[in-house]
DNA sequence: AAAGTGGACAACCGCGATGGT
DNA sequence: TACCATCGCGGTTGTCCACTT
């Protein structure tokens, strides 16, 4: 990772030139100066804030001379010349701490800030986009399997281990890769791009309800969705095929490739069952949703989904994937969210998944318009105290409703959502955040994942530093520890490419 | 060596939230 | 209550640099 270039450069060398706006950069409309900082600029504002103190930007300019409209001013301090910056690269326990608050609270830049200290958002911004990017490009998940498995059953999914797959393994050491079957190609994939728009939570597809769970469901195009409900996460390699038709309600299966996929069947428990820090709520009978096994291509002359060439934003998302919301799949207004969740959402609004029958707990839509989708639908709240799936704003559910050309909600959907809104604190996300994460059980001292291995190679593997947020208590070292790596890695591994090393693909 | 391409970063823009009057 | 100023956030754009072709 490169730092400091336009600081060191860009900055200086504007500053060579002298006061005036660089060539080619028009001069600051309105008499206020755009461009790149000059060092004198800063220290200008260095000496205003060391006065005045931060806040009231405006002034700035009128108390200091600075051609700086406050904004900027701001920006450029908060970013830049505000003491205990920390410059440089992301430590690989940054870069996971990253991973997993972006699972859990999506595109809240500065929210995760706030856990990384000396990290702005901006930066944090600009290395998700363009890791997103290049995940993107390359067709591959966001989060390592073992992420979204351990976030699913952080929320209360079952996930039976994936006996005969490759990928999103188990706990368990790894065992050495099974002779059969071969891993696929590296092209294996899915066509690009790959793109995991803003989606409600996953929980949405998920109802619960013991009536839903025996409920039997037609399902729709038997070409594109099986019984089960299985989906995969990572879409890795191949696998032995699904388990024999698992009481479901959704269908959101589909075949990735002439290989069998890799499956793993969602299960979630009937009842509502407490927040448990440990990962299996392991009740009897649980119901089983399955997800379905989905690849990121649009079935052929199927659903025509709203997928963009990129994805760095939800904004993007938002328009072409649903600005309108008049346009059928184009009914996505929620922001972005934690991308795990938009992982399944995705899925199901991009065609992949089929809910074979209108749950009990699935009640008619009264609007369709997002004003009137109150969460009050349905009376039914068993997910709601069982999941808390990090949701998308303002999420409604008509990529589900549209699939089957039903017009309903899934009870709790909202619910969730909103609740989503409610977690204000960003202590309840990382405590949320954490208690999805098993207890350390390796050494302080972490190594790195492979997937972490930095293009650059400029990655520390150093001793790892401890994030010092107090309020939060977090330690990165449990984080990075917590998390089986050398496992991850095989899981996530679609190719001789890791997590940040695309050379095999790119 | 030059052109093309992508990555990394800084800065800007638009919008919503908040607080004061 | 309405209006305005300010602040903060998230998305986007622009620029520079390194690498590849």
């Amino acid at each position: 990772m490169k730092r400091g270039r336009a600081e060191a450069s860009s900055a200086d060398a504007a500053a060579a030139k002298g006061a005036g706006p660089p060539p080619g950069q028009a001069p600051a409309t309105a008499g206020l100066k755009k461009g790149p900082w000059t060092a004198a600029e800063d220290a200008i504002l260095r000496e205003y804030v060391k006065k005045h103190g931060e806040g009231n930007w405006n002034a700035v300019q009128k108390n200091s001379g600075l051609n700086r409209c406050g904004k900027s001013c701001r920006l450029r301090w908060a970013n830049h010349l505000r003491p205990n910056l920390k410059k440089g690269a992301f430590t690989p326990e940054e870069e996971l701490l990253i991973l997993h608050l972006h699972a859990h609270v999506g595109n809240k830049w500065a929210r995760m800030a706030a856990h990384l200290p000396g990290r702005t958002d901006n930066e944090i911004k600009n290395y998700w986009n363009t890791r997103m990017k290049r995940r993107q490009r390359t067709g591959l998940p966001l989060y390592p399997p073992e992420m979204q498995r351990q976030f699913l059953l952080r929320h209360g999914y079952h996930l039976p281990p994936p006996a005969t797959s490759s990928s999103a393994s188990p706990d368990p050491p790894s065992p050495p890769p099974p002779p059969s079957p071969p891993p696929p190609p590296p092209a294996l994939a899915f066509p690009q791009p790959t793109t995991f728009p803003s989606s409600p939570s996953p929980t949405a597809a998920f109802s619960s309800s013991p009536s839903a769970a025996t409920a039997s469901i037609p399902l729709l195009p038997q070409n594109y969705f099986s019984n089960g409900l299985f989906f995969q996460f990572p879409l890795s390699s191949p696998v032995s095929p699904p388990p024999p038709a698992p009481p479901q309600q959704f269908s959101l299966s589909r075949p990735v490739s002439p290989a069998t996929p890799q499956w793993f069947a969602l299960s979630r428990p009937v009842s509502p069952t407490p927040q448990s820090p440990l990962f299996q709520p392991q009740l009897p009978q649980p119901l089983r949703y399955n997800l379905g096994s989905f690849d990121v291509s649009p079935p052929p002359s199927f659903v025509q989904m709203p997928f963009v060439g990129e994805l760095p934003s939800s904004q993007m998302l938002g328009e072409t994937g649903g600005g309108s919301g008049s346009d059928g799949f184009g009914l996505l207004r929620s922001s972005s969210t934690g991308l795990l969740d938009d992982v399944i959402r995705d899925v199901q609004r991009g065609g992949e998944v089929r809910r074979a029958d209108p749950l009990p707990e699935l009640v008619p839509s009264t609007g369709g318009q997002d004003g009137k989708r109150d969460g009050h639908l349905g009376g039914n709240d068993v997910s709601e105290g069982s999941s808390i799936f990090s949701p998308a704003q303002g999420s409604v559910l008509e990529p589900l409703s549209m699939l089957d050309g039903s017009d309903c909600s899934i009870n709790g959907i909202e619910m969730r959502s909103k609740a989503t809104n409610e977690i204000g604190p960003a202590h309840d996300d990382i405590s949320m955040l954490f208690d999805m994460i098993p207890a350390p059980t390796l050494p302080a001292t972490t190594v790195a994942p492979d997937w972490y291995n930095s293009d650059s190679g400029e990655i520390s593997n150093g001793p790892s530093s401890v994030v010092t947020d107090d309020d939060m208590g977090l330690d990165m070292h449990q984080l990075a520890s917590s998390y089986t790596f050398a496992h991850m890695n095989q899981d996530w591994d679609i190719s001789p490419c890791t997590w940040s090393d695309m050379s095999g693909i790119c």
